[in-house]
RNA sequence: UGGGGCGUCGCCAAGUGGUAAGGCAGCGGACUUUGAAUCCGCCAUUCGUAGGUUCGAAUCCUUCCGCCCCAGCCA
């Protein structure tokens, strides 16, 4: 962790500050990070945990607890439990020994229910789903009460141990909060507790066919860790008078619940549910495929958990709806990368310069700084140079406008710690496409300098022809075409703003030779092009696969169009 | 026509009665063996609207306008 700046002050902050000063709970703050297992992590997440993981280390005595909400057995995978604790493990974070499963609850949660209904405020209901919809009112229109809802305690709780045995099947019946059909909040119109679920459960098995819904797990488990502040997200905020409800029934510590705006960012979709299609329907290649805004897909990419954390700090925590700018992502992501990543030269796109009064056989090393936007840093590396090299096709132009300082006829350019070039000849094929050029070299601007002081505009990367490393480089675009990917004509959803071009392959790339040692896992800037690292996935010492985790910013693609 | 939220620069976001932080983006310029990075400037007389309270309001009160969420035996 290096540059960690101040992190903003928020009203979440400001919460907990007063209910510190007021001694609102004895000791310190405790938090949790409770994601339901049923996908892969994403970005939005990112936003959750650095904010309930980084409250906990900000505040003296702070914890914070990773706890999946496990409930629906039915959309749940172990495969996801796996993911998310790599995901959050990654990410930075640690949540000791406080490794939590709503499905731990599952018999307390059980006792919990017995109370209620020896309160007489809980009840079978033997209504269908379609009747309890019907029943529970609109939005504007109360809803009534449910034939079955003045049941005696002792049938119901007869009825509540047999549905808990298995006694009846799936559907036919629930266990209801009796609060009061004609709330303004529906969520208090006697809400679901149990559903009757003949299923097995990846962590209990077939110890149970009911399982408790959300709304009655979640505040309890809060609860039962001794969360001081439960922080979710807005929608939630009218589900918070059921859980004061439950907890004060109940009769047990009550945590403080905050709701926040859930992130949103430019291009990118954010809900599970349609994640899980993009895969399943195979418009990428899973759910750490590079273009995926999940924590899987940001890591393969070459995001580093400090580019997230930071990203995270400075979007700040609010209770107002917004989308971020991608650009705020990609800002920390170069940030970091260009404090860390060594450089390399790469040529993408390889045109062919043959430097024609350069000794035939002839071969130098050129020693280059690792790290040259560091003063300090003395690391090196070896780039050999002989008289056939590759530059990237858009350094040459036949008909250059004044502005471009790259090569063309008659120019001349530095060739990146190595010599000063001019372009005397242009070689062409039958269909007219540049294929060669035909260079000489000045042998007294070894280095890259020329001691009579003439300067060059232009710099270009080169790498030298026989001593290439061959590579795959795929380039990457957003995966939608609109800044909102739901942005969609009737009838159409958001597979219709899917980019065609949201990946480009290049398959003849020309590394320099140390790339061929490039570390698994680590980001390289490929200099005047950008950061790229190996794919975790495809790359192999025989055929190496880099990804572009980002592009350098490039004011003379901006200039160009204009 | 119900309930719950939110409205401060193009995008985020501080600010909590004393006279509009910061980041991203953008725009100039310096420097440069990465058209990168770095540096230096510029970028809200105004806080959704209209009133009111006050010596003083983005902050307090009222009005209106706009946007988001809620009718799963999903989370």
């Amino acid at each position: 962790m290096s540059t960690e700046e101040t992190t903003p002050s928020n009203f979440i902050r400001t919460i907990i500050n007063d209910d510190l000063e007021s001694g609102r709970f004895a000791g310190p703050i405790h938090t949790r990070f409770p994601p339901e297992p049923n996908g892969y992590l994403h970005i939005g997440h990112a936003k959750s945990i650095c904010l309930n993981f980084g409250l906990a280390q900000d505040y003296p005595g702070g914890l914070a607890n990773l706890r999946f909400d496990d409930t629906n057995p039915l959309k749940e995978e172990q495969e996801y439990i796996d993911a998310i604790i790599e995901d959050v493990r990654w990410l930075g974070f640690d949540w000791g020994d406080r490794l939590f499963y709503a499905s731990d609850y599952f018999p307390k949660l059980y006792q919990y229910a017995l109370k209620l209904i020896e309160n007489g405020v809980a009840y079978v209901d033997d209504l269908t789903a379609d009747e309890i919809r019907e029943y529970r009112g609109t939005l504007t229109k109360p809803g009534k009460n449910s034939p079955y809802r003045d049941r005696t305690t002792a049938e119901n709780l007869d009825l509540f141990h047999r549905m808990k045995v298995g006694e009846f099947k799936d559907g036919s019946r629930v266990l209801r909060a009796k609060i009061d059909m004609a709330s303004p909040n529906i969520n208090m119109r006697d809400p679901v507790l149990y559903r009757i679920l003949h299923a097995t459960h990846q962590r209990t098995g077939d110890d149970w066919c009911i399982y408790p819904m959300y709304d009655w797990a979640h505040g309890q488990s809060d609860s039962i860790e001794g969360i001081t502040h439960s922080i979710c997200t807005l929608e939630f905020e009218d589900h918070r008078p059921l859980y004061d409800w439950f907890i004060e029934q109940i009769g047990i510590f009550h945590p403080r619940q905050i709701e926040f705006a859930r992130l949103s960012l430019t291009y990118t979709l954010m809900s599970k549910r349609k994640l899980l299609r993009l895969v399943q329907d195979g418009h990428v290649t899973g759910w750490d495929d590079p273009r995926m805004p999940t924590l899987s897909g940001f890591r393969r990419l070459g995001y580093t958990p400090q580019s997230i954390r930071t990203f995270a700090d400075r979007i700040g925590v609010a209770k107002s709806n917004s989308t971020i700018d991608f650009s705020v992502l990609e800002h920390a992501i170069r940030e970091d990368l260009n404090e860390h990543a060594p450089r390399a030269m790469a040529v993408l796109q390889p045109l062919k310069l043959v430097v024609e009064n350069y000794p035939e056989e002839m071969v130098e090393e050129f020693e280059v700084k690792t790290h040259p936007q560091d003063r300090d840093d003395t690391e090196t590396r070896v780039v050999p140079f002989s008289r056939e090299i590759y530059i990237e096709q858009d350094d040459f132009m036949e008909d250059a406008p004044k502005k471009f300082f790259r090569l063309a006829p008659g120019r001349e350019v530095r060739l990146m710690g190595a010599y000063y070039v001019t372009c005397n000849e242009v070689i062409k094929d039958d269909q007219g496409n540049v294929v060669e050029l035909r260079c000489s070299y000045d042998p007294e601007s070894r280095g890259g300098q020329s001691p009579d002081g003439r300067k060059v505009k232009g710099t270009l990367h080169w790498v030298s022809a026989k001593h290439a490393v061959a590579a795959e480089v795929r380039l990457y675009q957003p995966l939608f075409t609109k800044e909102n990917p739901e942005d969609v004509e009737d009838g159409q959803d958001f597979t219709s703003n899917l980019n065609p071009n949201s990946i480009e392959v290049l398959p003849a790339c020309m590394l320099e030779p140390s790339l061929a040692e490039a570390v698994p896992g680590r980001g390289y800037q490929f200099m005047r092009q950008g950061y790229f690292c190996l794919d975790s996935v495809d790359s192999t010492p025989e055929k190496l696969v880099f990804n572009r985790t980002v592009s350098l910013r490039d004011t003379w693609a901006k200039v160009n169009t204009k």
